[in-house]
DNA sequence: ATCTATTTGTTGTTTTAAACAACAAGTATC
DNA sequence: GATACTTGTTGTTTAAAACAACAAATAGAT
């Protein structure tokens, strides 16, 4: 009845504990805002000077920041030491798709190091994609500056993710069940890999580094071929669900339409704004994003429009059902959500507050992604990182 | 750009913060467990035998806890001391609805001092209700024993409440729109006064006390005769949303129907489900939820049970839908949802599971309230408590 | 060019609170 | 009644943050 597992919430800290805490929070402070000045490390986290001064030292003992001294002064006083995150921490990316595989590492800084897409054979098995996830992972570990060293890896898949074990319990566009996919990588690679759905790392990326930086509640909606996924920030925190599936804003029932979603469901938010439909109506077979914005912008045929409106509602209706669920101070649209945005914002902001709680949507704001196609490169990468912002000082690196 | 706002994400810890939280956590664990033993806080929190001893005693100083021996030795080896939280610190919670106010003591210990529920005349001014509530707390104060101290009061609003303030946004029921009711009830009372959602409250109340005890995702739907509102508990915390708004469940969009709810929406969770509708067709014009139930376990009636499988499909897709977004274990259900459940808990259940991804609909389990009629009297007081909780050693207690 | 005010880094000391260690107290079992 | 076991109590140690004093580096004033 009563809880016998120490429940974290109960926890109580530790002289050490404290000390982690502390470091962690230095460590994710310049990961998120990147170089940061120490005295503003002392102002935003109110610790005393010469604490900041010991943390920050540790941290670079340990190789992870890097202090220099600032190359133009910034005011009055003796100038305070820029502090950087190291550029030779990475963590590997993975993105497997339907056609193709896209591998990057990523420094801590947030740098880029490098990202390669590998174009694949259709429908490739789990194993494939692990086998190939692999190789690719090997040979850019090959060309990294020498003394980098690796935090892990860090998988973006479409579809749910059980988070306690990093299993793929289903990936409808890929074909995949049950799939241990993590485990099976890190045989491989020999690293620690972490995986999560799509959408809640690119809800992730657009909340550290994109569209709704230092916003703690925020809702996220991307869409791409393989349907809309989703992700909420509430109180600053990724709402994952019990076991790592929350997040699946695409399956929400907003009609009585009997239009199906890639998973079945009738009625849903993905089954009334496809992708397909778009290209369909503009007789395309394929099309990046950027060719279908074109055709939206352009676009003169009344079918076309019609269709284009009743997209929008069908959105607005979907995002009025989710404002009132959580009372975001932004909506962050990704994929071709953002051209349905530009098709017809006044009608879809109307709509949206026609269908919420006045108390609940007069605030709230919807916004375009900022991190394009860094957007899942970047949010990957963060699973691993989480790890070593939790614990910095006990996290074990790998040597590339 | 940047934040220039120390955000608390980043404060740092200090050596007097980690005793607060220290003093916090025991206290929260007492406060939640009821009486329990010293050997167990020690146990859950991890801090060593000494601190909790150290911590206890200061609680203890200050009146908020007490030490007993125990009167039953558990086993083997020195009998730990059985710690409980006092029986005369209490906070007033307040419940106004449309044909009544409900006032009530709560113990810190969760014992319910007292409780009065005064009928009003219909459709009282915001006025109204603040005047009776606080001629029914000072009657009730100066009934409580010598020496009991008041944390403040908790009123639980059928309405969007502004979490930063108390300001009454919206309640539909009663027809009141942007009243301060904590100020004016605070001006009244010379008590601090917390204001929040109803549904919430019952959330936070069932999540600590009853039906979702030690769970860390829950969802509920809490259905009367103002229509059906809802509550979140995800990672273990209640989300509000940015400015208090959010949970509003019984507003989630999940047909094309026509059918309006209470504050105007079409094919809404509480358009299709409710209550009045099933009076109606048992030609009731009022009736508890106990005599709602009777009718609905015994009713023959084809079109009756017809409505009844309707509503019970309609709460099934708000369900799943809810499920697809939060992935939780357990979601509750309270007032005549209950009902519902009893009525056709297979076809519910089926039906849930029918319209929600597999992988987040698996585990979860559907629930009735533990907590009946005490449910927004312990949820109100919890307003109050928390602030308490939040920091023990600071908060200023007035006397009775 | 020099002086002053200002800000920040650095170093050594103090303080706080948790951990630790040793012992006493109380219970159950043999 | 002896022994093992668990918990409370008390005094000591330790870790880490705060504090204080001073040095360093800048901008602006004289």
């Amino acid at each position: 009845m009563s809880a016998d597992k120490p429940l974290p919430a109960h926890k109580g800290q530790s002289g050490e504990s404290v000390r982690q805490h502390n470091l962690s929070t230095v460590l994710r402070l310049v990961h998120l805002q990147g170089t940061i000045l120490r005295s503003k490390i002392t102002a935003t986290t109110g610790l005393n000077r010469s604490t900041v001064s010991d943390l920050v030292a540790e941290l670079s003992e340990l190789g992870i920041l890097v202090e220099k001294e600032t190359a133009a002064p910034t005011g009055v006083g003796r100038p305070s030491l820029a502090v950087s995150a190291a550029d030779n921490i990475v963590a590997f990316s993975v993105n497997p798709e339907i056609d193709a595989t896209t591998v990057a590492a990523v420094a801590l800084s947030g740098r880029v190091v490098s990202k390669e897409r590998r174009l694949m054979r259709s429908h490739p098995t789990a194993q494939d994609s692990i086998a190939v996830s692999a190789e690719m992972i090997d040979s850019m570990r090959k060309q990294l500056e020498p003394g980098t060293r690796i935090v892990g890896v860090g998988v973006s898949v479409p579809g749910q993710v059980r988070s306690s074990d990093g299993v793929i319990r289903f990936a409808p566009q890929l074909g995949w069940v049950e799939q241990a996919f993590a485990a099976s990588l890190s045989q491989s690679t020999g690293l620690p890999v972490y995986l999560a759905n799509d959408a809640s790392l690119g809800c992730v990326a657009e909340s550290r580094f994109g569209a709704a930086k230092d916003i703690n509640d925020a809702v996220f909606l991307f869409a791409g071929s393989g349907g809309i996924g989703g992700g909420v920030i509430s109180n600053g925190r990724n709402i994952t669900g019990a076991a790592g599936y929350a997040g699946e804003l695409g399956h929400i029932r907003i009609s009585s339409s009997k239009q199906l979603d890639y998973s079945g469901f009738s009625g849903t938010l993905e089954a009334l704004v496809r992708r397909n439909d778009l290209l369909d109506i503009f007789r395309l077979y394929v099309a990046t994003d950027e060719e279908l914005d074109a055709e939206i912008r352009s676009t003169e045929s009344t079918k076309a429009r019609k269709l284009l409106e009743q997209q929008v509602s069908s959105l607005a209706d979907g995002i009025s059902t989710l404002v009132n669920i959580f009372n975001p101070e932004v909506v962050v649209l990704g994929g071709f959500l953002t051209s349905l945005f530009d098709f017809a914002p006044d009608q879809l902001i109307a709509e949206m507050k026609q269908g919420a709680l006045a108390a609940a949507s007069e605030r709230v704001v919807i916004r375009k992604g900022a991190l394009g196609s860094n957007l899942l490169v970047l949010g990957a990468a963060e699973l691993p990182f989480e790890a070593l912002l939790e614990a910095p000082s006990s996290f074990r690196l790998t040597d590339a």
